[in-house]
DNA sequence: GACGTTATTATGTATATACATATTATGTCA
DNA sequence: TGACATAATATGTATATACATAATAACGTC
């Protein structure tokens, strides 16, 4: 590092986040201007801009025009995770992917479904079911309804070689998402399907999918208590 | 209204948005190129260059230099967490926080909570339980481990009027983490904790945090079944 | 045709400037 | 004093320009 200091915005945003770390600049305080701080690292008032915003993006800083940018009281930290196709996330952690069709069929969705997907009354929905394997083992089994009016076109889909969930990420691509994770017990069913005992603990991961104003589809994935949904920050 | 009506980058990226969910752009596709599309619009390429950063940070489009811009052929979507304090939490959701200490000792880590955190062998470090109420009601076990060495100022504190968790956000911010969701069952101790029968399913998170090189704490919170985390996109 | 070198090109970043917008601080008048 | 209009200010965004960088395409040599 010369005299010069680097200058680019991850270069300043690090400093940054050094002195946030640090306590050089305290939980609370009211950091310096736009202005003077691009004099401090002798750089544009606009590389300094991007650095202040991914960083208050991030949670460790608050900024409000006028009143100035501060370091967050509580850092509200905020972790990401990638959503990813099951195939996917199965290669990835080198397994062998596999997948098999347990029901598709054409019926009545039940009123908790329909709600979850905001729709006044229960209507006729494709009801896809299916288990995940990742080497021959269980992964996860989906359970997914799937609004007829807003993608038509998946009414004749066998699913023999492509999974729905495969199929509606490049078919139908949602614009809006709510996630929903819980611990829950096995159903009979459900530990008859994944392998595992009866009242055995698993995870579950629900999902609804809409593009604005129209749902697309509900799904529940369940997992074995083994699985482990695992993020960095 | 035309598409150029506006051309704030808020705009062009929920243009561009709605061009790729509703396949104008179809996913693997290459889309033109920031030159072009800012003639398009209508506006500066930097303009452009923002909301085309941003549709990528947000996975639903794959830039490379020279090679151009393209549409995601598997959209990862990223969901993102708030990680707030329980205490945050709980009160936005309108419960009333509470607090008790169950335990407060320096004592030798086990070996797994060591090999956690990064640490060859175990060593004496801080050892905090405590149980986290919303209206009087269980809501999160917490079972602590604090690295005395990258926290040796907490080495005093009695947690009477602050939780651990709030403590450490306050006086240590951490730079990196670490971040595990699981299903488990409760054993005898934490279901009687907890209130829950015992091999009841519980909602497991684990989190371990780091500043450069070294880690500061780690925490397993232990919620019952009926806990949601829910989120957004 | 197989190779290494060079040119080309799309994105990535920096900069100065300008204006927009939200919010606070200030001043005025009843 | 209190309500309300007005000025001041920090951040938010847009723009034209310039250069950096990574990856590909084109080329020439053997």
């Amino acid at each position: 590092m010369t005299a010069t200091a680097r200058k680019s915005f991850h270069a300043i945003k690090a400093e940054m986040a050094r002195r946030i770390a640090e306590r050089v600049w305290a939980p609370g305080a009211l950091i310096p201007g736009e202005e003077v701080l691009s004099i401090e690292f002798g750089c544009a008032r606009a590389t300094v801009n991007r650095a202040l915003q991914e960083l208050a993006r991030g949670g460790v800083l608050v900024r409000k025009r006028k009143a100035g940018t501060r370091v967050a009281l509580h850092p509200m930290r905020e972790a990401r995770f990638v959503i990813p196709i099951v195939r996917q996330e199965i290669e990835t952690k080198g397994g062998a992917y596999q997948f098999r069709l347990l029901s598709n069929q054409v019926e009545k969705a039940p009123g908790d479904v329909a709600r979850r997907m905001g729709l006044a009354k229960a209507k006729d929905m494709l009801h896809v079911r299916c288990l995940h394997l990742s080497d021959g083992k269980p992964y996860q089994y989906e359970d997914r309804w799937i609004n007829l009016d807003a993608v038509p076109s998946i009414r004749g889909e066998t699913f023999e070689t492509i999974s729905p969930n495969e199929w509606l990420v490049t078919h139908s691509p949602f614009s809006q998402a709510e996630i929903v994770f819980h611990a829950g017990v096995a159903s009979a069913q459900e530990a008859d399907i994944l392998g595992v005992s009866e009242k055995d603990a698993v995870f579950i991961v629900e999902r609804v999918t809409f593009v604005p104003q129209k749902p697309i589809t509900f799904v529940r994935m369940i997992h074995p208590a083994s699985h482990r949904m695992v993020t960095q920050l």
